[in-house]
DNA sequence: GTCTATACACCGATAGAC
DNA sequence: GTCTATCGGTGTATAGAC
């Protein structure tokens, strides 16, 4: 392969190793096989990165970074609560199902986070936490309503489905399920909010 | 080591392989690594187990079937629906507090479950979704409700919630926030239940 | 049945030619 | 900057002595 900047191999390997995770697998992405997919040779693996490590550690706070863990309603005026909350976990559902292996992936660096790099996450699901949270005030104070619970904790909670979802739809990809369990899931949260004074 | 049943020898691998999983991941369970831990030679593995992958086959099969997903409440009279509940996810949360690196290697055989032996994952959280409408439906009947979803959308929604809870619990650790989430879980729960006719 | 010794594949990382 | 060749280490698995 002919000169390239050291910043664009780097994104390579990072997409390629995404790709190899997404495959088969955190265990599988190994320098070889990443440098096979990337088109790469293993010493320009080590001229973008200094260790395997590395490259997983920029993977992990890059990636989850970008991790969409709700996504907000599209439209907001003249819907009920429940249904904005439905179109949110909907949405994420939508997203999972788009593309399930990535999401797999993803389960598998912040389970790796967890052991090696536990702030990384706990940072990461901190962020997430914000994010739920300005989705909720949103959609409450659109809807006329105030949170009954403490909003980190309306939050948290929504954060905790999108997360079981997540795991539950990748175990048996049961969509009529799983779309039943994120109305369900909406109504139940929906019912810790009632009309503003 | 003196002549062993081959049957020990296999339990007391896979209870090696278990101790060195919790410990430091699926990925440090190497051959190698767990006779070191279980205290015998190389060979004798290879006597108990044809491979590496049966051992993992048998981990997942044998101990996640003991798994338990959601802990029923010790007591039922004089309880309303939502304390029921509460008490429910507030055992498992006890029950994940108590061996936090025990959780984490379940969570890491579900994944790789997921990725080898898909079936084996499918079939287990169909067990779990049955103990959940179990435990629902006793607990309905026990405080004269009826649920307004069916029976098995609300059990996956217990069974995401305690997924949920075990990430999101396992990320930060919070006690609090996650007793928090617990109680407000149950409420929004119980939303989805009304007295009976 | 149980052990030591070893075969052989793959790992991360680097040396050194170009 | 980029490559091929190779080092030292670890992985799974087995051969063969006892």
């Amino acid at each position: 392969m002919a000169h390239t900047p050291v910043e664009e191999r780097r994104k390579a390997l990072i997409a390629a190793t995404l790709r190899v995770i997404s495959a088969r697998g955190l265990s599988s992405a190994s320098t070889r096989t990443i440098v096979a997919e990337a088109g790469m040779s293993l010493a320009s693996f080590h001229y973008a990165f200094t260790s395997r490590d590395e490259l997983i550690d920029v993977l992990i706070t890059e990636v989850l970074a970008k991790e969409e863990k709700a996504i907000a309603p599209a439209e907001l005026v003249g819907r009920s609560l429940t249904e904005l909350l439905t179109e949110g976990l909907s949405g994420y559902l939508a997203h999972l199902r788009s593309d399930p292996s990535r999401e797999q992936a993803m389960l598998e660096l912040t389970q790796h986070a967890l052991r090696e790099r536990p702030e990384l996450a706990r940072q990461q699901y901190a962020e997430y936490t914000r994010m739920a949270v300005a989705m909720l005030e949103l959609a409450a104070t659109h809807t006329g309503h105030e949170w009954s619970v403490p909003v980190p904790v309306a939050a948290r909670l929504l954060l905790t489905m999108t997360d079981g979802l997540t795991m539950t739809w990748l175990v048996d990809r049961d969509d009529a399920l799983a779309e039943d369990v994120v109305r369900a899931a909406a109504q139940a949260v929906a019912s810790l909010a009632h009309p503003a004074a």
